[in-house]
DNA sequence: TCGGTATATATAAATATTCGAATATACTAA
DNA sequence: TTAGTATATTCGAATATTTATATATACCGA
């Protein structure tokens, strides 16, 4: 069924570490050890992540030498981190908006 | 932190019922109602549902006399989730290509 | 081949999510 | 006010996810 696919890819996206990942790729591959330092995690835990992440199709790997370099398996997921941003921005509005409505209101 | 309420977002995002939820809301409003014949889940489930949904900004709820009727908060919800149905086209698409490779590579 | 660096995996405990069943609430019409 | 319909909430058991720790694997240079 098409929706236990889709929420399965949305269900690796939808955590705050693959999500940090997910910006660091959306600037171009990057190796694990490149990502340790801006997550601030260690390495177990962000292999742990991009597994996860690479299962379920949203980014792919590339060994190089020592290196293993990941980068987003389709540029949609860029545009899709983007709508949420927006999302985020015009959902907090909302609610600023709703605060002042209901301080003038009273 | 701005990933943790998009994961918030996310996870709402990330089940089964709840993508077929938006899939109905992307035609137009909906009364819970008019879901539970094509969800074919009991009305206390979808309500659990459609409540995840609500807390986390993706619908909104109106009552209008008997019913209450629900409706996407931002249109972006259907851009997303139109993205993804290509996302998983292109997946599926790259699968069976890899497999064609390997047959002819035996 | 050996030592060291980069990355991956297994396991288990803690935590979160899901669903059904029962119950509660809200509204309408009579 | 009462009966009936629509919707929401609560609770608990089953299941899934997350994280740390420990360990494994893969590769390079000496």
């Amino acid at each position: 069924m098409k929706e236990e696919k889709i929420a399965e890819i949305l269900k690796a996206l939808a955590h705050p570490t693959r999500l940090k990942i997910l910006e660091l790729l959306k600037e171009g591959e990057r190796c694990v050890c490149e990502m340790l330092l801006p997550l601030k995690l260690n390495q177990a835990n962000v292999s742990q992540h991009l597994a996860i992440l690479k299962h379920f199709g949203v980014v792919e790997a590339k060994k190089k030498g020592f290196y293993v370099y990941y980068r987003l398996r389709n540029p949609k997921f860029a545009e899709i981190l983007k709508a949420l941003d927006e999302i985020l921005i015009e959902l907090l509005n909302e609610e600023q908006e709703t605060l002042r409505e209901l301080r003038r209101a009273k």
